[in-house]
DNA sequence: ACTAGTGGAG
């Protein structure tokens, strides 16, 4: 006969789903607390495993499955504590709702129902830090400080990662320095980040004493640092010094990976060095590592800057083979290389290559390049049509540049053509919203087809 | 036990 087992306490089902979100399966996660509610009717689900649950709904539906949930939990006579909150807050701030979470943040400071933690505060130092309100973050940081939570290594290294991203590397350096005062002690994510910053800017002098630094105080480097020193050489065209850095980390036992090897076959593309750059992408699939789109676009970019199209062009088709799917930076990639149009299918005629590249460009917010590729293809031979005058002046439109869509609209005009259906659309949307602005009443006159009492019902 | 911070192409 089956004896049924003892119930798993509550705790180590938490503390396997724990685990299991650490390697980012959250459906895994949820099916697993479905499950075990199925199985065990009686088992008592803590205020952690809604939250738990409620964190994978977050990364899986969005936020407002996981404030569905909260509701839930309320019906079933929980009440919610400082961590549930949280994880709904980086919901929120996940979903670029940054605003809603300051505002949640905010009700819960003012009806006192919660007493915000240090990871609260965190959270949202992080999600201001994101939509570019670092500022916002530094005097929330000065709020911490006075008040009862003090701010901790992962407030500051938030804030200092912040700072030197938004270019204002000296500021960083100067919070870094006040955390000593403080006995706030940096460690390995405070430092890469104030690394990687100086060695954007090129303060290569600064950084590498920066790392000495690091060392000094008994801190031990990672991957993520030691890629960004690789990456840091690369920049300053220092390539035996970046296959030193790659040489001591493997030395060390800290292990290379894909971003690793990404950066240093990027510093041998820089320097048009396509051999080593293959050479680098051959060694880190001989060690067992899975190369990434990241890795096609650095070389299909490469070769692109050297002319080398049959290369590229070979690279591109062997993506989908791969597993990959080509994204943002492999068509930024291919669209600035002066073969671009070559990546199109066969049976694309010079016309609709052309509109295609044209399209591409505005898609990707590149409008010099639209812009002179579209005069560049009367020289070829091949004169724009409705089609390609709607793709341009749809990218101008899109970008706000009302005065350059102006002379391509009477351009366009002028050759007897007019508005798409889909620009009209698009013209009576910017009507609604903007306008007031004569400039753009001029060239929504002159774009839009002859029967222009659309325009008048809308005014 | 659950919640916040670090690296790479264009």
């Amino acid at each position: 006969m089956l004896r049924m087992r003892p119930l798993p306490p509550i705790s180590q089902l938490n503390k396997a789903l724990g685990s299991i979100l650490k390697m980012g399966h959250y459906a895994t996660a949820l099916s697993l607390i479905q499950n075990k509610l199925q199985q065990f009717q009686g088992i008592q689900v803590n205020i952690c495993t809604f939250c738990i649950a409620i964190n994978c709904y977050c990364y899986l539906n969005g936020v407002d499955f996981g404030l569905s949930l909260l509701g839930t939990l309320f019906k079933r006579g929980y009440t919610p504590d400082v961590t549930t909150f949280t994880t709904l807050i980086n919901g929120l701030i996940l979903q670029d709702k940054t605003p809603q979470a300051v505002e949640l943040f905010k009700k819960l400071m003012r009806t006192r129902e919660i007493e915000p933690d240090v990871v609260m505060y965190g959270t949202i130092v992080n999600g201001l830090c994101r939509t570019g309100n670092t500022i916002r973050a530094v005097s929330l940081l000065r709020i911490m400080e006075e008040g009862s939570c003090k701010p901790n290594t992962v407030v500051y290294s938030t804030i200092i990662d912040s700072l030197c991203k938004d270019r204002m590397v000296d500021d960083a350096l100067k919070l870094f320095s006040t955390m000593d005062e403080k006995g706030i002690f940096p460690n390995v994510v405070t430092y890469t980040s104030l690394i990687h910053g100086l060695c954007n800017f090129g303060q290569w002098k600064e950084a590498t004493r920066m790392f000495k630094e690091m060392l000094d105080s008994g801190i031990a480097p990672d991957v993520h640092m030691y890629s960004v020193l690789l990456d840091g050489c690369t920049k300053e065209g220092k390539m035996k010094e970046a296959e030193g850095v790659l040489e001591v980390m493997i030395q060390r036992n800290v292990d290379p990976n894909v971003v690793t090897y990404n950066a240093l076959m990027d510093g041998y593309c820089l320097q048009g060095q396509m051999d080593e750059a293959i050479r680098v992408f051959n060694t880190m699939v001989d060690r067992g590592l899975r190369s990434n789109v990241f890795s096609y676009n650095i070389l299909i970019n490469g070769y692109c800057k050297k002319m080398k199209i049959d290369e590229a062009v070979h690279l591109f088709r062997e993506l989908p083979r791969r597993g990959l799917k080509p994204d943002n930076g492999t068509f930024s990639a291919i669209l600035r290389g002066p073969f671009s149009i070559t990546f199109l299918p066969r049976d694309y005629n010079l016309m609709l290559r052309h509109t295609t590249m044209i399209q591409g460009f505005c898609e990707e917010g590149l409008l010099r390049e639209a812009k002179e590729l579209f005069v560049k293809m009367e020289h070829n031979g091949c004169l724009p049509n409705d089609v390609t005058y709607n793709t341009i002046i749809r990218g101008f439109i899109g970008q706000h540049k009302c005065y350059e869509a102006l002379i391509l609209v009477e351009e366009m005009v002028q050759r007897g053509f007019s508005a798409d259906a889909s620009n009209s659309s698009l013209v009576i949307d910017i009507l609604s919203t903007k306008g007031q602005d004569p400039a753009l009443q001029e060239v929504i006159k002159k774009f839009m087809p002859k029967d222009g009492h659309r325009i008048q019902e809308i005014e």
